[in-house]
DNA sequence: CTGATACCCTAGCTGCCAGGTAGGAAATCC
DNA sequence: GGATTTCCTACCTGGCAGCTAGGGTATCAG
């Protein structure tokens, strides 16, 4: 596997806020980690994570929680599976520069051309674009509508999407 | 990261050998890793995996040493990766199932669709596109392009690799 | 035939870290 | 003021990536 548990729970906690606190309202965490069956106590160092990359409100106290910092739709996996995972690399060799530029720690001659550094480059492309295109309202649309055919996943689905009449804005 | 070393080392293993085997010859591990300055005992490990997998023949005993199976272009890197790594899976709850289709683990009920599923699935997706449409061939090429020193590599044979004049080989 | 070469197999080690626990302090609500 | 829930620091631990060890076996040169 390619992430690891910490991006797993994150991206569900995140999911649940996003459900649940349709109309933003503070959710206690616990009642996620007994929702989804996780540990509290790991699932605190995650969204500790993801309030630190502002990506979600807390309320402390009773009556306390979490929530999402910005609506759903305007939350894209790239960020918070950055905020969870750190920065997105497929491989140990391989990072992204201050300038956005790509380099290989084991090229040590400029004149010398890693000749994997290609694939590499190409595969982190596509983690990155396909974070990048999802929301975290893709995902809770796709899980209101239950038992879709596998083909029906491609990013293509967001082109007329039906609002269904949950809570009327 | 994502991938391990022994997907890093073993891509550089299949790039050496498309290098310096234009013309199929063996070529004996011991070179790749001194080369490349990585740990011969380790390699072997790696390059079991690529043989077992039909990427590579192996020819013993003196003067042998190791080959690419096929033509540098007609081998993906998608096929590589999955012989070095095993199922590529960017998590560990979602699997491909025998029929192709992607399941995860904590799916328990039909009726309850893991909403984590579709962002999996679109990661996964986009990973191995991008595996399959790059080749061998291509990573060789890369490196023989960009930005070299005027008139230092022929355009498609570079196999004349200059012999130092050191006493071994 | 003999030695050198290089692949091939099994086994084992070890430092690191993902994944989780523990416990308490601080803020907020009723 | 007590219940609730976030917040912070520290610690533990089993598994495994990454590597080493040591021999066995096929092949070739001379």
């Amino acid at each position: 596997m390619m992430f690891s548990t910490k991006t797993e729970y994150g991206v569900r906690v995140m999911v649940e806020l996003a459900r649940r606190g349709t109309p933003p309202v503070p959710i206690p965490l616990a009642e996620i980690a007994a929702n989804d069956g996780l540990p509290l106590a790991y699932l605190e160092h995650l969204v500790a994570r993801l309030r630190k990359a502002g990506l979600v409100d807390s309320r402390r106290g009773s009556r306390g929680g979490y929530l999402l910092a910005r609506p759903a739709g305007e939350i894209t996996m790239a960020e918070v599976v950055e905020a969870l995972e750190g920065a997105i690399a497929p491989i140990e060799c391989i990072s992204e520069a201050a300038d956005g530029s790509i380099v290989c720690s084991r090229e040590s001659s400029p004149d010398h051309v890693c000749p994997t550094k290609l694939l590499w480059t190409r595969v982190r492309m596509s983690i990155v674009s396909t974070l990048r295109e999802t929301t975290l309202a893709d995902l809770v649309r796709s899980a209101a509508h239950p038992a879709m055919p596998a083909g029906a996943i491609l990013p293509t689905l967001d082109i007329g999407r039906p609002q269904p009449m949950t809570t009327g804005a």
